[in-house]
DNA sequence: TATGAATGAGTTTTCATTCAT
DNA sequence: GATGAATGAAAACTCATTCAT
């Protein structure tokens, strides 16, 4: 199995997406972006939403390892919040916050592609609960609220904060929402008190 | 012209939206739906596109409409995500949340499409805007934050909201998350204070 | 509907059926022969198996109608086969053979078809079996065997026959075979004798 | 050479052939099937089309000697049908009907292939020829029916029956037939006196 | 105002085959 | 003797769109 070539297929699809889109994003101009023959694609992935769902799976897990210390390392909300901007930067930096966005609205316009992208997402919320449930241990909050919902919506506004970055063509607002967040967290912080 | 004519082409353009996704609706797909020509399409609104961003303009104004009033009656914090979330249990029942998530994932798979999509969302931003500016006066956050900054969290959320109904094929998740607010509403209400 | 042009469709496939054989069969070498565009198949017939089959159609309902009166008059056994030799011919020179071998053996190597193509022999196996049915009466034969299965032998003959012709590539020998019945005729026709 | 590598090749065709058809046994299917790579099929027979014939050569040789002297010992045209339903029978249950059916499909299909498959009929011809010369020695018909000719009728009968057979996908019908044979042989018999 | 025939460029995918190793 | 990577041509089919009527 020639693993660089499948690496160069993959690596071609993601540089399609992100310059010209989902729909843009034919198996023609994938070859033509890495300069290989369309029939490697079916050769290597049988049929072109299986390599763009490669393309989703390996660039989440690369962001998923990168990033789980990190998430790991944040004990208070304040720190949780710092740790989801930066990620959110090197995140749309990269080009992942592109992919992510490109392949989610593949999976809407295709029904067949949706359940796809959802199993990819499941790592994500199990990420999110662990550092929410973490985060609020001991605090007032600990009985109220399912970590499993906030995870979710965590997931819920990073998904919607995505979508918008792509169709303004642009991070800012995100960002501002981002440091939104930050600014709150302390005042969360005051609520929560050792018991 | 025939405006009854172009309601029915817009209707079938929905319905068809609804039914099999953006990238089942196809100007043949929605023909067949409407039981005409698939050329009164072009004839009517040049491009398929065109039609498309009509149907989103089109049920987007009559939401818009319907909840204006809603949403101004809401004084507090509370009563804004008991409205939320009856807006979202009605847009899912008629549809509209699968309009607007097939075309903002549309807007994002086919690049030309965005900024039109983008658009229609304005009126929203300033509809949520008002609304958080009404419901902060006299409180303690009316300082600190920006209510439009505050109003492009909503959307986001909103937009993230829709999309993941879409994707897990079922409205209970977000319906839980809308709850989760509502249960917060109360706190933030006791943190505001007349002067 | 513009039944000229299907009919043309139609007469493109079947001289190019004729002409290049099932497998060379295909949709541009179709519209090439007909001097149109391969769209057109699939606007007309929606897919290239569906127009294959409406040639069959129609070619077998137009042989069915001419030689129906034919054979119904046939009374004796050795009329029916000065007949069934005149048809043999006749099918011969107007294409029919190979249109029928190219369709049978398109809907065994395609298993999808086979039903298709199966459905179209029915008319033919009843023809056949009226005939034999009418021939055998008053004869010692009546009792002795099922006109259904007879008129099962014959198809069979028949189909066994075309294909030969096909693969030899000349029609000699099966007429050699129809000169053996005529032959043999005559001698079935001494056994019957009135009650 | 390795022989016994060409027998999983040819075994492995055959295998697909019988479970796909004609126009599914494709170089990757048949390596699939015998867990080859599908490089091997032109390393050992050039083409595919190549092996497609040997696979129908070996079973015909196969059914060849197997049955050779059966039909040697048939002494009346009764036996004869008898054993014609036998070997029927069991080249049904072998899958050799199969076999037959679908490459005489492929030589129509695709006329390369034809004269190929014509050329394994021969032996078949043959064997038949010399079966009926001996059946009808010392009968009247002797000098009215050349054997050779007689030989052709039932070739033809097979290949139609075997035809028949695969788009109807039951045997039943040919071993009606058959019945209908093995019926009418005893009076035939009757006919034969020793001179 | 509306139809429906027709086009042409595009889509994904399959395939037999070659060839370096 | 055997592998598997790679190719290029062709396959069926879809689609938005145009245009004469």
């Amino acid at each position: 199995m020639a693993v660089e070539t499948k690496a160069q297929i993959v690596a071609a699809a993601g540089e399609t997406l992100k310059a010209r889109g989902f729909a843009g994003t034919s198996t023609r101009a994938i070859a033509a972006t890495g300069g290989f023959n369309p029939g490697l694609i079916f050769y290597y992935y049988g049929s072109l939403h299986e390599l763009l769902v490669a393309v989703l799976a390996e660039s989440s897990a690369a962001r998923l390892a990168r990033y789980r210390s990190a998430v790991e390392d944040a004990a208070t909300i304040a720190e949780l919040f710092v740790v989801l901007r930066r990620i959110y930067r090197e995140d749309y930096e990269t080009g992942y916050v592109r992919v992510v966005s490109e392949l989610v609205a593949g999976g809407i316009a295709h029904r067949e592609l949706g359940p796809r992208v959802v199993e990819l997402m499941e790592p994500w919320i199990e990420l999110a609960e662990g550092a929410i449930e973490r985060a609020l241990t001991d605090s007032p909050f600990e009985q109220m609220v399912a970590p499993r919902e906030l995870a979710l919506a965590a997931i819920t506004f990073y998904l919607g904060a995505n979508l918008l970055t792509q169709l303004l063509d642009e991070s800012a607002a995100v960002e501002r929402l981002l440091d939104l967040g930050e600014q709150a967290a302390p005042m969360l912080e005051l609520l929560r008190q050792p018991r």
